[in-house]
DNA sequence: CTGACTTAGTGTATTTACCACACTAATATA
DNA sequence: TATATTAGTGTGGTAAATACACTAAGTCAG
C-alpha cells in the first residue's frame, strides 16, 4: 500500500573509473552527439468506463511508429521530481489531478527508441470513474481509451509494459486499497466486486466477497441508499482509510 | 519470481510541447549547464555472512559525504542496458556472476546529490554464501559488508534505500523462491530455516517450516547427507525450479 | 394494478491452511 | 562411556477460504 519516498545515489570511488570508461566503450549508438541518455517519464493511467478497464493512449503524428497509440508521457525537467514531473503529465493529458499514483519500472534497453538512448521511468495511475469524465473526449483525435483487452497494436514495446501493469495491478490487488481509488466515493458493495471482477477478469462468489470485505472493517456503512434501473436499492458505503486493517 | 523485461517509449505529440517549456522552466538548481539529469545505476548486494544478512557498501574518499559510506554504482554507458550495467558494477565490485539481480526502484529527487541532478535505478542483488568468499576481502580499505541489522552513517539517502531494499527481500520471502539464491545448490533443511529466520529476523517453528516447504515440493533430496560439528547428520536438499509449485 | 423481471442481501457446512507444542535417535567430543 | 548437540517426526485446535440457493424490494410494461 505504500510506495517509499525518493532519493539516493551513487558517485563513489568506483564512479569515477566507471564514467572515464564510459565514453571509451561508447561506439556509438545513433548519436555520439549524446552522451547520455535521456530521461522521461510515462504514465499508463487506467479507470473503468463502461464496466471494463480500459487505458488511456496517445495517437503518435511523426516517425517513428507515425499513426500508432502510445502511451503518454515526457521528458523530466531538471528541477522537478520524477513523481512531480508523473503528475505533470497527467495534468497536461486528462487535466486530472490527485489521482493514485506509483512507480512501476523503469525501462532504459539502448535501441528501444530508434532516435536515440531514452531511459523510461513508467509511473502507473488510476482516476476514479467519477472525475474520469471531466476531459477525455477533448482533442479526440489524438487521445483516447481501450480496453486493456482489446489494445490497438501500440508504438515501441509499449506492450509490454501494459502487461506488466496490469500483472501489478493484479497483485496488489488483495493485499492493498488500490481498488478504491477505481471508484467514486461512494459506491455500492456490487460495485466494489465489479472492479474486482473487471480487473481480475473472473467472476466472484458475491457471498463470499462482502463476507471478506466487511469482516476487514475497512467499510463505512453511509446510511445512505442508491436506488438505480429495476433493482432493489442498495446501501452505499465509503472507503475509510483510519482503518488500517489487512484485506 | 518474474521481472518482466526492459524496454519502453514515450516521446509523442505531447512530448514536443513537454519538452519545450522544459528548458523555460528550469530556474537552474545547481548546473544550468546541465540541461538534463545524469542517469546512474547503484546496486544494493546483499549476502549472509556468519548467520548474519550483509551488504556490501563502499567507503567514499571525497566530497561530499567523504568517509562515509555508501551502495555502489555508476554511471550507465550510453550503449548498454540497465541490467548490464548493474551486472557491470557488480563484477567491478565483487567479481561475481551470475546473482539474483531485480530492478528495485527508481530514485530521483533533484537535490539528492549536491553536486548535480542524478538519476539512479537501484537494483537489488543476493549472492549465494558459497562464491562470496571469491572477493569481498581484496582492496578492504574501501570495500566492506555490513549487518543490515547494525549499519554505519550512510552517504546521501542510502540508508532509506536499505530500508526499501530490506523490505522488499522481506515481502517476496514468501511467495517466490528467492530465499534460495543466497544458498549453495546443496543445503539442509535448517540451513533454509535459518535464511527465512535471519531475513525476518524472528523465529520459526521448525515442524511447521519443513511441513510447508516440503509440501511445495520444490525441493529435491539429493540423497547426499551432510555431516558437521557435533550433531547427527542432516539430508541434503536442491531446489528444483521445474517444480513450479506455489511457496 | 398486476405480473414479470432484476438485483440486494443473507447463512451454513466443508475443506483447507495455520499454529502451538515435545520427544527420540544419530553423531562428535571430552 | 557419558555428555552435548542437532535432525527428524505428528497431532489436535483454530481460523480462513470455499461452495452453494433462496427471499424481498424495487422497476417497468402491459
Amino acid at each position: 500500500m505504500e510506495q517509499t519516498e525518493e532519493q539516493s545515489e551513487s558517485t563513489n570511488s568506483a564512479l569515477k573509473r566507471v564514467q572515464e570508461t564510459a565514453e571509451a566503450k561508447a561506439h556509438t549508438y545513433d548519436a555520439s552527439k549524446y552522451e547520455r541518455p535521456s530521461v522521461t517519464v510515462d504514465v499508463v493511467m487506467m479507470s473503468l468506463r463502461k464496466r471494463d478497464l480500459q487505458v488511456l493512449l496517445i495517437k503518435r503524428r511523426s516517425w517513428p511508429y507515425e499513426g500508432m497509440w502510445a502511451i503518454p508521457g515526457g521528458f523530466v525537467n531538471i528541477d522537478e521530481s520524477l513523481e512531480t514531473a508523473a503528475k505533470r503529465e497527467l495534468q497536461e493529458e486528462t487535466g486530472v489531478q490527485d489521482v493514485y499514483l506509483e512507480q512501476l519500472y523503469t525501462f532504459g534497453d539502448p535501441g528501444r527508441d530508434p532516435r536515440t538512448r531514452v531511459i523510461t521511468v513508467v509511473y502507473f495511475a488510476l482516476l476514479d470513474s467519477e472525475r474520469l469524465q471531466v476531459r477525455a473526449a477533448d482533442d479526440a483525435a489524438d487521445v483516447g481509451w481501450f480496453s486493456v483487452y482489446d489494445l490497438p497494436s501500440l508504438a515501441f514495446d509499449h506492450e509490454k509494459i501494459l502487461h506488466y501493469s496490469l500483472e501489478r495491478l493484479r497483485g496488489k490487488l488483495d493485499y492493498t486499497t488500490i481498488a478504491f481509488s477505481l471508484l467514486p466515493e461512494q459506491f455500492t458493495l456490487r460495485e466494489l466486486q465489479r472492479v474486482y471482477e473487471i480487473i481480475l477478469h473472473k467472476r466472484l462468489d458475491k457471498r463470499n466477497f462482502r463476507k471478506k470485505i466487511l469482516s476487514t472493517g475497512i467499510l463505512e456503512d453511509t446510511g445512505a441508499k442508491k436506488m438505480e434501473g429495476t433493482h432493489r436499492p442498495a446501501r452505499l458505503y465509503r472507503f475509510n482509510p483510519e482503518a488500517e486493517a489487512k484485506l
